[in-house]
DNA sequence: TATTGTTATACTCTATAACTATA
DNA sequence: TATAGTTATAGAGTATAACAATA
């Protein structure tokens, strides 16, 4: 295997380092995901809550930022965006009332289902790439990196 | 397969994401990555440059952000750094008197020799979750995925 | 005209700490 | 005392635009 690119450029140091391989990976969906998104006026973190929210509706905030291992503080300018595009809703909670339940409304369902839909789509041109059953085996390995973390 | 995890949360929508996923993926690597480079007291986009160097001394500062896919202008504070560490020299190009060309002092070679074995080192801890060859298979298709980019 | 290094600047993402109102 | 949401703030990372020196 060469070391080199095609500018002659030798990597050989990062050639095999997982970390580096994984993020420039990550930058090309990043790339994909941004894209869809875009097309639909948001990000793909914003992108991220509205997929557990419209699988998990009834949820805290709290509980939403650790699903996705983000801290809570980052949740209010997110859900005050997607509140003011009209597509989630704060209710306030009828046992604890710090708390808010988040719910999608009629319209984020459907905004959810189409952006996922763009999404999947956008990622499918890589799947060309990938010989068959690699995309299964791909996901199944990077799910056994993250709950090895997990683990530790 | 389930799509909830042991918090009952249902991750459906990003169950089959790869963006979403090497996102997660690289952010496992990602802290092993800095922790390996925080010891050496530098960052992974610091370790980056100097593998870069390493293998490619004289290189001008547009030529190792164009191999890193970095805009040029974050290189000027981050070369200042590591020149001030004493691992990575500008000398004054003899052909091109606008650019430098870089170089990593003795004390920098040894330097990075002794990062790029953390860094390998750190990565091991997670090659027990995967099965015989599937670190090289994972490489591989890493590496389809950003050249298939490049083509696009 | 184009390119190299540089500077100033701005934007995103994210984390921390402190506050308030509830529990 | 602990927790949910909030606010202010700060840091890292990165990109853009403009400039001087040089090609």
């Amino acid at each position: 295997m060469s070391t080199e690119d095609q500018n002659g450029i030798n990597y050989s140091m990062l050639q095999s380092r997982l970390g580096y391989k994984l993020r420039r990976t990550q930058l090309v969906y990043f790339d994909v995901f941004f894209e869809a998104c875009a097309q639909e006026g948001i990000t793909p973190g914003l992108f991220s809550i509205l997929a557990i929210i419209y699988h998990n509706p009834g949820l805290t905030q709290s509980a939403v930022s650790s699903a996705l291992d983000v801290d809570r503080s980052a949740m209010v300018a997110a859900i005050d965006k997607l509140e003011s595009m009209e597509v989630v809703e704060r209710r306030k909670s009828k046992n604890d009332r710090r708390s808010y339940a988040l719910y999608l409304t009629e319209k984020g369902k459907a905004f959810t289902e189409r952006l996922d839909h763009k999404v999947s789509s956008g990622e499918e041109a890589f799947d060309t790439f990938m010989k068959e059953g690699e995309r299964e085996w791909l996901l199944d390995i990077l799910d056994r990196i993250i709950e090895a973390r997990k683990g530790q």
